[in-house]
DNA sequence: CTGAAAGCGCTTACAG
DNA sequence: CTGAAAGCGCTTACAG
């Protein structure tokens, strides 16, 4: 046998016609069961495997899911934010559960971005993770949606969502991990990290930070919180902490936008010789693998990567189908460890 | 127009031959610029793009690369090793630049996998990256290249290597990375890691580490180094580290087999109170990016991801277009930083 | 430079 | 339960 095998091969050693042999092979009831482990038998024994180009060409779809995942320009080379590569190991164990494939491309948001995965019949649909700038890309969204293309998003909730939206209830975390904060006695908020509509997720968190602040009486009515501007990497966390630290401001708790500008804030503090979190209280947000291992420990907002995963691909899945698929926003969990 | 458009609407709309479309978009000197350009531009219109599947099946081959990651089943779910992390995306990258796409898939090692992607011509070739238990597959390995598929591994190069296998230089990184610490004047090594031919890479560090001690007469002849085993997560570093600690033993530097054990190793020192390197040296092996947030940051043997993931895509491209390919060693670096 | 035709390897409506 | 045939949308050898 020269090449692959392919249905003919089969069905020739098989002494049956090579529809039977695909009837089979997929376990259509129109073929005997003896048949049909017969043939199984022989697939098995020449190695054979349906192509998956002519089946899905016949089929007019891929079974393939695409994974776009833009990563911020901004952001040093080799560090891709440890968040979304726990949402791509679990959005890859989900798919292959529901019997896809997956494509992935990794984005510049920069760049002139083009998701023809699904044009080119090379997937059935497009899951599209990363932070970044929203209203950059919010035109394009629109056009996949003219186009019919089957797309999720993880991201913020809002008004005129183009597509489904999957995203964690960022206010909820913001809100919450503040209201620890005053319990445990702090008065002098500072919100580290992005939070203005281009970056909607962060800017959820920071309003749930203002309004627990608004609510519980440290901020006055009209008031709002104080706020340094940084993109989600250690070293931007590390370079606002010190200008922070270097204006004077007076700070006994410092909320961040994410964990790694967390981490990069807990270096400054130690180079500047603060205590953590005597003097002052660092809490980051979703709970990466390392949070645990920060010194201090990193007390922080939990981001269900794994339900995320899987809620993100039964989402587009259904859209792909037919089916109804709706925004869902998932809780945020705080969780308490040395750092507040 | 219902559906998508397909090569005979272009066709139709530049009252030329389907033929002729398709070579016009693929390029061809055959047709001349104008009608090229002319035809390129009702595509653009009609938002066409060549459907993947029948252009894969016509040229008997898919334009991608699959990517087999192996993840070890002990270790905890949501934390992937972030240097192979780290590999993804620099395979990512390169995978993109050279016109293939990528498929990914997570494999258990435990698990019975299965790399039928290229028998199914959904790939023309397939990278496998991961630790892991090297004597439990090398069956399967074999069995792959009996079946001429086109594979490269990331991995130790060893005397016979079923395929093409590209690595970093593990014995020379532990080789200088020892020697660093004896010339900082430690006398008391012990190494944490897994460190038996099971798991090939580790063993080349340890190899490297025992052989620069002897040769710096730390260890007498015939004399092996301390070794504690442990797997390549921050808890099993954690606890190894402890019972290391609780054991009395005579310590003053640790040469972690990863970063990850040796993040563990920081937290399990820090809560004993020993102060490190004062007390205790600790290296680490990777250098992942919070290598260099770590407190104290983390003296490792940097692993050149972003060339690593261009050479495993350049060798499995240069197999699969049937030109020779060799096994490739990366040079491995010493980072020096503050825990050393 | 261009067109008509074959064929990649399947799946499935149609006929029996 | 089975087979002969059409057709998915391309690419390319062949003929002009």
């Amino acid at each position: 046998m020269k090449g692959k095998a392919t249905s003919f091969d089969i069905a020739h050693e098989a002494g049956v016609s090579q529809s039977t042999v695909s009837r089979a092979l997929r376990d259509s009831p129109l073929v005997s069961i003896e048949t049909r482990e017969r043939i199984k038998a022989i697939a098995k024994e020449l190695n054979y495997k349906v192509d998956k180009n002519a089946s899905n060409l016949r089929q007019q779809q891929s079974s393939t899911l695409a994974l776009l995942l833009f990563e911020d320009p901004t952001s040093d080379d080799s560090m891709i934010n440890p968040f979304f590569l726990s949402m791509l190991g679990s959005i890859t164990r989900a798919t292959a559960k529901a019997g896809y494939d997956l494509l992935i491309s990794f984005q510049q948001f920069s760049n002139d971005w083009h998701a023809d995965f699904e044009d080119t019949h090379k997937a059935d649909g497009i899951i599209l993770l990363g932070y970044g700038d929203f209203l950059d890309y919010r035109d394009k969204l629109e056009k996949l949606e003219q186009q019919n293309t089957h797309f999720v998003r993880w991201g913020a909730l809002e008004e005129h969502n183009p597509g489904v939206v999957v995203g964690s209830n960022n206010y909820q975390g913001g809100y919450n991990i503040t209201n620890h904060l005053i319990d445990r006695g702090r008065k002098h908020f500072v919100f580290i990290g992005g939070a203005d509509n281009h970056s909607p997720e962060f800017l959820a968190r920071f309003n749930g930070f203002n309004d627990a602040l608004s609510e519980r009486g440290i901020l006055k009515p009209g008031q709002t919180a104080k706020h340094w501007d940084a993109i989600s990497t250690e070293t931007s966390g590390y370079n606002v902490c010190k200008a922070l630290l270097d204006s004077g401001e007076k700070v006994d708790a410092i909320v961040c936008a994410s964990d790694l500008i967390a981490i990069g804030v807990l270096s400054a503090m130690k180079e500047s010789s603060y205590n953590v979190p005597d003097d002052i209280a660092i809490v980051g947000y979703d709970d990466i693998p390392l949070a645990r291992f920060t010194s201090p420990p990193l007390t922080t907002v939990k981001q269900n990567t794994i339900l995320a995963g899987e809620i993100l691909v039964e989402t587009l899945i259904a859209k792909i189908e037919g089916r109804h698929a709706k925004n869902v926003l998932i809780d945020a969990d705080v969780i308490l460890r040395e750092s507040s």
